[in-house]
DNA sequence: AATTATTTGTGCGTATGTATC
DNA sequence: GGATACATACGCACAAATAAT
């Protein structure tokens, strides 16, 4: 056994998964550990510690480590610019502002995002001047909001949800399809220290298909 | 300052967000920030590995430490136990099996989950008996094949796609709705190193929100 | 209820490896 | 090749949490 400690953390994961050591149950302390594999307590520390984070084991002081009851797998999914997006897919990105207007501190924009010239998704987007100054005198013809945003306003955190809608009049006319149709909707706020930065709704295409790794 | 490699790194990533190291920019060195610190490299090192594996930051060797050009933020999303799902929106879980039928090496499962007493979702699963043959014997009907298998099928990766469908006569039968309704339907497939264990269809009652923090 | 023993958490200093300029 | 900066190892020490007594 060589000592790097993503050997050691391979080694555990693969006890893990063959249920040599069963979900529950504890497992040996990192003494032991370092003992068997002849390496450093620091780095059978380094490999739980990073499993841990993984969420396949469960670790607290003078309790020991365990392996976790559920070993939850999680799949993640980036707060998209859509233009890489479009452009995974290998299709050609465009998009088309079709509304602008200030309302008191708030700009409001819509924008139509297309792949290969075919409507890719809708954005209905709220801007807050009083945190994003800047917004009001950036061209959104040539970057789209979602990209200047994501470029231009960090966030602190914000939040994201997907549901499923029938496509309204406005949806309808501008993706090209019959009212009704069922939709794949995007919405996200996020926020600043200051406050909300923007809310966006995002009605996807018919048959978009929203894809995780897990 | 105190020398905690968390307090190094919240105070790098608060120079990220405000910007004193801007998107891009190469940040100083390890032994400088150490010595900036009051602290030894190695917390630093654990500090700026953290950011790093959290996308603030990207490191290579002799090139040095860079903020992320995008910070991508990104957005965590657990392989749904339904009934925990349920239960931490403080209702009720419960499930029927609604149908149960081998063919060939593929069990096939039919279940309705509900929430208070509402139907939550619609799944239609396959489990292939070949690599999981523990699952032929399985009481159901106790637990939920969703459930039981999150326990007892560890996978090694799998995919998840989140679709807008319309409800079928079927969906819209069990989930008492409209046919057409527009329903948030899943798919998910996982595997083990053996092959496909299962892939199921889990069309979600109309209404239903995909939430997450980002 | 207080004490002790055990286990993980995290720090330090140091040494060496390794990729890259 | 040499210099540089990160990657990661080692051994040690002490802190913090908590199970066991």
């Amino acid at each position: 056994m060589s000592t790097g400690w993503q050997e050691v953390q391979a080694e555990v994961l693969r006890r893990i998964q063959n249920r040599e050591w069963p979900p529950g149950g504890l497992i040996p302390g990192e003494v032991a550990l370092a003992r068997e594999f002849g390496c450093a307590r620091a780095t059978v520390n380094r490999a739980l510690q990073a499993l841990a984070d993984d969420g396949w084991l469960e670790r607290r002081r003078r309790a020991g480590t365990r392996v976790a009851l559920s070993p939850l797998r999680r799949a993640q999914m980036s707060v998209a610019v859509l233009r890489k997006e479009v452009e995974a897919l290998g299709k050609t990105y465009g998009h088309r502002l079709l509304m602008r207007k200030v309302a008191g501190s708030l700009l409001c924009l819509q924008t139509l995002h297309e792949a290969d010239g075919t409507p890719y998704g809708i954005e209905d987007r709220e801007i807050d001047l009083t945190h994003i100054p800047a917004a009001g005198s950036a061209d959104f013809t040539i970057l789209s909001a979602n990209e200047w945003l994501v470029q231009n306003a960090p966030f602190d955190h914000g939040n994201m949800s997907y549901m499923s809608e029938g496509a309204t009049a406005f949806d309808a006319r501008h993706l090209e399809c019959e009212e009704a149709t069922p939709l794949l909707v995007l919405y996200r706020e996020t926020f600043s220290e200051a406050g909300r930065i923007t809310r966006v709704r995002l009605a996807h295409a018919p048959g978009h298909v929203v894809r995780l790794q897990i």
